[in-house]
RNA sequence: GCGGGUGUAGCUUAGUGGUAAAGCUCCAGCCUUCCAAGCUGGUCACGGGGGUUCAAUUCCCCCCACCCGCUCCA
């Protein structure tokens, strides 16, 4: 079994074998960022070419999308970004807690309103300067607070290089937007037909209160998100598919049942747009083994298409007010909003309405973690300690290594033209240098779950031997047959 | 943001007011016909910046980063 036991211990494996490092290293490293190594490069890719494959390629009722990062600014105020990113928080001056101000309770109020809902910047502004009532959730002290400050959740740039007619740009805390703004074109363009989905792999940014624990809350972070629109009372159907599709694709990549589960989030823990959320979570073998997020599935309703309808409305409103989110409230919902420019025309019912939306929406760096965690393994091989990572081998950064057993007999020169060959095929790894046994242990070290060896049987009967990573077993494979034999064992 | 801790080579550790040791790894060569063998040689480090001092990796200050615990986590 995995022996690793804390952070520590996994930061170091990512760093020792170029899985993960610390970005700009070189100058003390930048807080929360972190970049992709050689062998994490091919790594996170795996994880999203399997995630697309699944999500996209191997169905037809879901197509891709690649949105851009900066997106119209209206497109956040609709989705509620714009408001709810930007909250007010206060510190306590006893303690130094800072807490969100809308989040604080009176004095005599019980902890009711726990998660009171969320507003406008300028209404917190507006309701928020007395804070003389409030408690501290810290400390219980009364009145003891900082004048509230905005906390701004998303990632500002500016756009446009003149600075005088430039206009301020968030980054996209999320993909799903993209997906939502673009749910016309794709309706127009594919002839595609609810329940239907459109997937998106892609970067998003938060400016969270707090990161820590290595990658798993950064503030640059991808996610792999689908959006899946179906007709409304089919939704708690599509809700439990994906449920168990989703849960299943990790387990299928060989994330082991036991550090997997499924948690229901509680009606209090909902976010404003879901009517129900479901997380996958995985075990990670830190701390106490807590239970980390690596997806979310939710159910979003008709929010988020009914939001953009009012944005489209409330557009005019935005370029009267100096293109200025704050001063605009969302214009009313129009009486007929389910025939709005973003409905669905059901063809066989004839009727129009807003489809609802279940979104299973993974982060891409979270899983490329836990698979790196799952798969790390050590075991007892005549006496010696053997690493290895038993990644699956649709995610093996490399997939076949070759040597020649030695370097002599023209046994390279084979062993060469074989790697030549295959490397068409599969992200492939040559090597002659030094013991063949530890050449394989260096394969083991970085998961590639096959080594092909030409030796001196090769120069008779040109066979080679396939030894493989788990069982350290050989089998004999002739040489023309090798392509199709690793195809099979790979599953490619 | 608060409290505590940590920072010496790629990794794991040692050590010192006079610029640093070892094991593993890595590289080169020899040897080697299947699982980190052996021999020889070699590369590589005191997180960054100030201060005190003849001299700082060591003492002091500031900064950066990471870990643990709070807080936070649409």
């Amino acid at each position: 079994m995995a022996k690793i036991t804390k952070l520590e211990d996994i930061v170091s494996l990512c760093k020792r074998r170029g899985f993960i490092f610390q970005s700009s290293e070189i100058y003390g490293g930048l807080a929360s960022c972190y970049d992709y190594g050689p062998l994490g490069v091919e790594l996170k890719n795996s994880v999203r070419a399997a995630w697309w494959k699944d999500a996209v390629q191997m169905r037809d009722d879901v197509v891709g999308l690649d949105c851009s990062i900066l997106m119209h600014p209206m497109v956040w105020k609709a989705s509620g970004h714009a408001d709810k990113f930007a909250d007010l928080i206060a510190e306590c001056k006893k303690c130094n807690t800072r807490t969100r101000v809308d989040h604080l309770t009176e004095k005599a109020e019980e902890a009711e309103e726990e998660h009171t809902k969320h507003i406008s910047l300028d209404t917190a502004m507006a309701t928020a300067q007395d804070l003389s009532n409030k408690v501290c959730p810290n400390c219980g002290s009364v009145g003891q607070f900082t004048e509230p400050m905005p906390f701004k959740l998303m990632f500002e740039t500016q756009m446009g290089a003149n600075i005088d007619d430039s206009m301020t740009m968030h980054l996209r805390p999320e993909t799903a937007q993209g997906i939502f703004a673009n749910f016309k074109n794709v309706l127009d363009t594919t002839r595609i037909k609810i329940p239907f989905g459109i997937a998106q792999i892609g970067k998003s940014f938060r400016n969270e209160v707090t990161t820590k624990a290595f990658i798993f809350r950064t503030r640059e972070f991808e996610q792999a998100e689908l959006e899946f629109f179906c007709k409304p009372g089919t939704d708690e159907k599509w809700y439990e598919y994906w449920k168990e599709s989703r849960f299943n694709w990790y387990i299928n990549l060989g994330i082991k049942k036991e550090n997997l589960c499924l948690r229901n989030h509680d009606p209090d823990e909902l976010a404003h747009y879901a009517k129900a959320c479901v997380d996958v979570e995985y075990k990670f073998p830190f701390g106490s083994g807590d239970w980390q997020e690596l997806e979310g599935i939710a159910n979003r309703t008709d929010y988020d298409l009914r939001q953009h309808q009012r944005g489209i409305r409330t557009l005019n409103k935005w370029f009267e007010s100096d293109r200025d989110l704050t001063k605009i409230e969302l214009s009313k919902e129009a009486e007929d909003y389910q025939s709005g420019p973003l409905s669905y025309f059901d063809d066989e019912q004839k009727t129009r309405y807003i489809p609802y939306v279940i979104e299973p929406s993974a982060g891409i760096d979270r899983s490329t973690l836990a698979f790196l965690v799952d798969a790390y393994d050590e075991e007892e091989v005549r006496g010696e300690t053997r690493n290895l990572l038993r990644f699956h081998p649709a995610l093996a950064p490399v997939k076949v290594a070759v040597f020649p057993l030695v370097k002599r007999d023209g046994m390279p020169e084979i062993a060469q033209n074989i790697y030549n060959d295959l490397k068409k095929y599969f992200n492939c790894f040559y090597d002659e240098k030094g013991a063949v046994g530890r050449r394989y242990r260096r394969q083991d070290e970085a998961g590639t779950p096959f080594c092909i060896t030409v030796d001196g049987q090769t120069l008779q009967d040109t066979t080679v031997t396939v030894r493989d990573r788990d069982s350290m077993d050989q089998v004999r494979v002739s040489t023309d047959q090798l392509l199709n034999h690793l195809r099979e064992k790979l599953e490619v």
